[in-house]
DNA sequence: CGATTTCATGAAATCGATTACAGACGGCCC
DNA sequence: GGGCCGTCTGTAATCGATTTCATGAAATCG
């Protein structure tokens, strides 16, 4: 009763449809082959599956690309995943790799990878030259999601156009009247962050505003940075009347704060964020926000990982950049025409918002 | 200029370090060896990685364990993949692939990793017996998370107390003083569809509170079946004054219902939900819902996995449950005083609320 | 001190596929 | 009919590790 106790080999398959092994694998990859249906035959009887492994070691291919991201939960990410898996072909199947957002998960994932993919897509932690010039070492294409290295040359790479986010952003809450505008950036050692910045200024320069340094604080694009930033913020003698926030999670964290606190948007204060929240709209109040099609930019970076791997490795280094533009809901509004612009010192005294507050961050 | 062209093998190291490739690889395992310098020594200088693909194909292990969701958007299943990683033992890797709620890509991406993974981790889209057995007849070890089979024997899982959440969620709207309570559940087939209608309808019948037929709806689980059962809920003649939606994307999808008609939530309708959403508490109003620690049923699942693959996969059989407990923010309150339990009428007359409406549809 | 056990070692077989090579066969052309 | 070409086939080498087995050296014991 336990007639197919082992696995199957090629060699069982062609000893049963009377060929020889070379002529099975031959049919597996594709040549025409003359007991064509003894073979097909003899695999579904004796349910025969390949040897993966066997298989990558003659070949030295594995079929499988990698996507590490640092946090799965973040929709973006899981956005641009999506968008990879779309677009991979038949013959490849995506590994997802989530490294929590640590260095050292990360370095041990890329060590762990390293010889059983076939090529990566990473969106990285940090910008530094090590993980390229290791790829190329060992002559295994890499793509970079949302970063680019610093030098920025030699690694293909599928960003946004982070200034005109920026621009987009900035010039929105201009329009709404405001002139004391904040914001809460990224590390400015990483593209988006840098870039952010930069179309936040630029497009303050160009309407005549004066930058005031209170108004950036280069934070950490995480829930937490956004949250303490904001509260810095409004701790400022002049607070600003609108703040933006340089990507989902610390806008997240920005109207986390401003819940806490009883501060109303946007009459009290106007927050637009970058990047989308799949429950923007349900939002209160709905978030107005600079999104990108993360699901492209994602199928980009496969496409890309598709040439790369179709036409030699050694092939294209390319960007490719996707649009972003601003979705308008109702985080923003005219500034607080009232003039007592610093939050009522209540808010941050009175008992009862402290301990609102405290028990937040204590969760 | 190119000394290290080719990739290195174990008998590259053995003959710089002096000793055999028997030795070598033994190292590698953990045995004591007397020259362990020189081959730590030539390794580092060899910059040599083993072949995962020979390895895997002389002992018949990959090391890899893979974790198969069906839509890693889902808050939830997010969470359970990150409970599976934070306990995976250090010399397996978790790989993450994502169905996209296809039976199809399902169908295939288990057809890719058999014989490929070491076991696998599996929150199935159906529950027919098929999986289970494909995977006996490979020996393949095999924890479901969040289903059963309708057998439910024969395969280790890990769920959530669905009974008990349907009942909470219940009662805490019947505390509320509510009696025309519906339930918009999952399919019947499934095991949390099947189990938290059980709770809500157990719930009912200890308070003696009649259920109506028309107060059931068993949708899919989906945003999209979520909205349309909601817009069928308030076409009711008399419809309920609370609804208990059975998980977080139906959840969503029943509140961007009542935002697009403007129906104030809770002073119109109580909603509450099971499953947390990050978001929750920003949302408009913070939503009362039925959770559980999904990041620790991931952590079971992995456990589960851990104990078949070291103690041999014909070991134990066993059914994890995690809790659920009631988390209250303000999306319940006591139902309508006033009578016009009846939609207004204009609500879904008007051309404005059905533009509006329609818009959202075809977004 | 001789006998026995322990231990690290190298040679060689092995895992299951792919593929270079050469042979067999048939068809086609002149 | 002979030569040539194209197609399909089987044999055997190969990928890079692990592992069995035999061996010699060292350690242990009575």
């Amino acid at each position: 009763m336990k007639p197919e106790e082992a696995t199957k080999t090629i060699t069982d398959v062609a000893r049963v449809a009377g060929v020889s092994s070379a002529t099975v694998s031959r049919y597996f990859n594709g040549a025409r082959v003359e007991k064509k249906d003894a073979i097909e035959e003899a695999i579904s009887r004796l349910n025969y599956r390949p040897s993966f492994a066997a298989r990558s070691l003659k070949t030295g291919r594995s079929g499988v690309i990698a996507v590490i991201v640092p946090d799965i939960k973040n929709d973006f990410f899981s956005a641009i995943v999506q968008g990879a898996e779309s677009v991979a072909t038949e013959d490849r199947m995506v590994l997802l790799v989530n490294t929590g957002d640590s260095r050292e998960r990360e370095e041990k994932a890329l060590d762990q990878l390293l010889g059983r993919v076939d090529g990566v897509i990473l969106a990285p932690l940090t910008e530094d030259e090590d993980i390229p010039s290791r790829f190329r070492e060992l002559g295994l294409p890499l793509v970079f999601v949302d970063r680019v290295t610093i030098s920025g040359a030699g690694v293909s790479s599928v960003i946004a156009d982070n200034t005109k986010g920026g621009m987009l952003a900035t010039n929105h809450i201009l329009d709404h009247g405001h002139s004391r505008i904040a914001m809460i950036g990224g590390p400015l050692g990483t593209t988006p962050g840098r870039y952010r910045a930069e179309g936040f200024y630029e497009a303050l320069r160009a309407r005549g505003v004066e930058p005031s340094e209170d108004y950036f604080i280069e934070s950490d694009f995480s829930e937490e940075g956004g949250y303490s930033s904001m509260e810095h913020l409004l701790r400022l003698d002049t607070p600003p009347t609108a703040v933006f926030t340089a990507n989902n999670l610390m806008t997240l964290g920005a109207l986390r704060l401003l819940r806490d606190l009883g501060v109303r948007v946007p009459q009290e204060i106007s927050i637009i964020g970058f990047d989308d929240i799949s429950t923007a709209e349900l939002l209160s109040p709905p978030l107005t926000t600079v999104a990108r099609n993360a699901f492209q930019q994602g199928a980009l970076a496969m496409n890309l990982m598709t040439r790369l791997l179709d036409e030699g490795s050694s092939a294209v280094v390319e960007h490719s950049v996707v649009d972003v533009e601003l979705v308008e809901r109702s985080s923003c509004g005219p500034p607080r025409s009232d003039d007592s612009l610093s939050p009522a010192p209540q808010l941050f005294d009175s008992a009862d918002a402290e301990s609102n507050h405290r028990e937040k961050r204590e969760k």
